[in-house]
DNA sequence: CCAAACTATAGAACGACGTTCTACAATGGT
DNA sequence: ACCATTGTAGAACGTCGTTCTATAGTTTGG
C-alpha cells in the first residue's frame, strides 16, 4: 500500500514545517515515492487535503463525542476536547478550519462529514438545555456561538497570535472562556 | 506616485478575488505598472502584504475607538466595530488575522501596531471593570476572551463556514455571542 | 503459457509563480 | 554637458502544481 504512507508523510510535513513546506515534490520525497504517484493516488494535492480532512474530522469526532448521564458536563468535555484535537493534530486543525492551501476547495462529501462533527456538537447543547442551560436561545445559534468561541480561541493560539504579552498559563484563559459562557448562558 | 495604485490595486484583487488571486503580475496589471515595479517600490510581495497590514490596522484601530462616559456601552460597540471591519475590510481582515499568504511573516514593527490596537480593546475592558463588569477576572485575559470571541465568529463567517444550515440572521447570532459573554462575565 | 491490455513508474516538460538579472532610458545635481 | 543614481521593461532562474511520454510491470483471456 502506497496511499497510507503520502499521507502520513504530507501529515509530518504539516505538522512539522507548516503549510509552506506542503508541497508535492516535498511530500512524495518523504514518503520515498515518486512525485507521480500523489496524481495516480490521489487527486492531486487538493485530493490529498481532501482525505486529510476526511480522516480529521473522523478523530475530531470522537474529540467531541461524551455521551453520560451528565449533560452539561459531556459539553464541557467536548469543548475542550475541542481545544486538545486542535493542539494534538494543528496540522489536521489547519487543513480543517484555516484553510491556508490555495485552490483547496473541500467537496460536497467532505462538507457533509463536517456538518457532522457540528452535529455532534449541537447534540450536547440540546440535551444541556433539556438540562437547563442556555436559557430560550434557540440551541442551533447556542452552539454556533460556542463553537464560533472555540474556533476563535484555539486559531489564535494556534497561529501564535499572542495578545497577553506573557504567556500566562493559555489552559486557563481557555477555562475563562468556557466558564464565561456557561455563566452567560445560564 | 505609484505606490497608492499598486495597494488599492493589491486590495482590490484581494477584495474581489481572494488570495488565490494575489499575485505580483496581477497587481502590476490592474495597476498599470510593471511587475518589477512592486520590487522598486515595496519590498516584493511581502512588502505588499506588510503595508496593508499596517494600514489595516489603523483603520482596525478607529473601529475599536470609543470612549464616551460609558464604558460598558464603548466596549459593546467596539465588538461590533470590531465585525464591522472585518466585513467592511475582508482582504485586509484576510491579511491581519488569518494568514493565508505563504511566506509572510509580519515585521516587529507590524506586530507592534498589532498590539496596539489589542491595547485599544484592553483599555476598553479595563474601563468597563471599574464599571463593574468582569468580576476579579484580570483584564487582559477577559480582553482576550472576548477578543478570541470575536475573531472566531466573524473568521468562520468571512471563510464561509456556515453551520447553521438555514442563513439565520448572522447579526442576531453575533448579538447573542455577545450578551451571552457579557452576562457571564457580570 | 503467452500475447494483449491495462496500470504504475520515472523523468522530462509546461505554464505560472516569486524573484533576480540585464541592459537601457530618464533624471537631477554640479 | 556630464555622470551617478534611479526607475524601467523584459528576459531569465528556480520552484511550484500538473501533465505528457515512454517504459516497466502486472494482470487477464484464450
Amino acid at each position: 500500500m502506497i496511499g497510507p504512507e503520502v499521507l502520513s508523510a504530507a501529515l509530518d510535513i504539516l505538522n512539522h514545517e507548516g503549510p509552506d513546506g506542503f508541497t508535492v515534490r516535498a511530500i512524495a520525497q518523504r514518503a520515498k515515492v515518486a512525485p507521480m504517484a500523489i496524481y495516480n493516488h490521489f487527486d492531486g494535492l487538493n485530493g490529498v487535503l481532501e482525505e486529510l480532512w476526511i480522516q480529521g474530522f473522523k478523530i475530531f469526532n470522537e474529540a467531541l463525542t461524551f455521551h453520560t448521564e451528565d449533560a452539561k458536563d459531556d459539553l464541557y468535555h467536548a469543548a475542550l476536547g475541542y481545544r486538545r484535537f486542535a493542539l494534538e493534530h494543528r496540522g489536521l486543525y489547519t487543513v480543517m478550519f484555516l484553510r491556508r492551501f490555495r485552490y483547496f476547495l473541500p467537496s460536497n462529501t467532505a462538507i457533509e462529514v463536517a456538518h457532522q462533527s457540528f452535529q455532534t456538537f449541537l447534540n450536547n447543547v440540546e440535551r444541556s438545555q433539556k438540562a437547563g442551560w442556555f436559557k430560550d436561545a434557540k440551541a442551533i445559534d447556542a452552539a454556533q456561538v460556542m463553537w464560533s468561541a472555540c474556533h476563535g480561541y484555539v486559531s489564535l493560539e494556534l497561529l501564535g497570535v499572542n495578545f497577553s504579552a506573557d504567556p500566562a498559563d493559555p489552559d486557563e484563559a481557555f477555562q475563562l472562556l468556557l466558564l464565561t459562557l456557561r455563566d452567560g448562558f445560564r
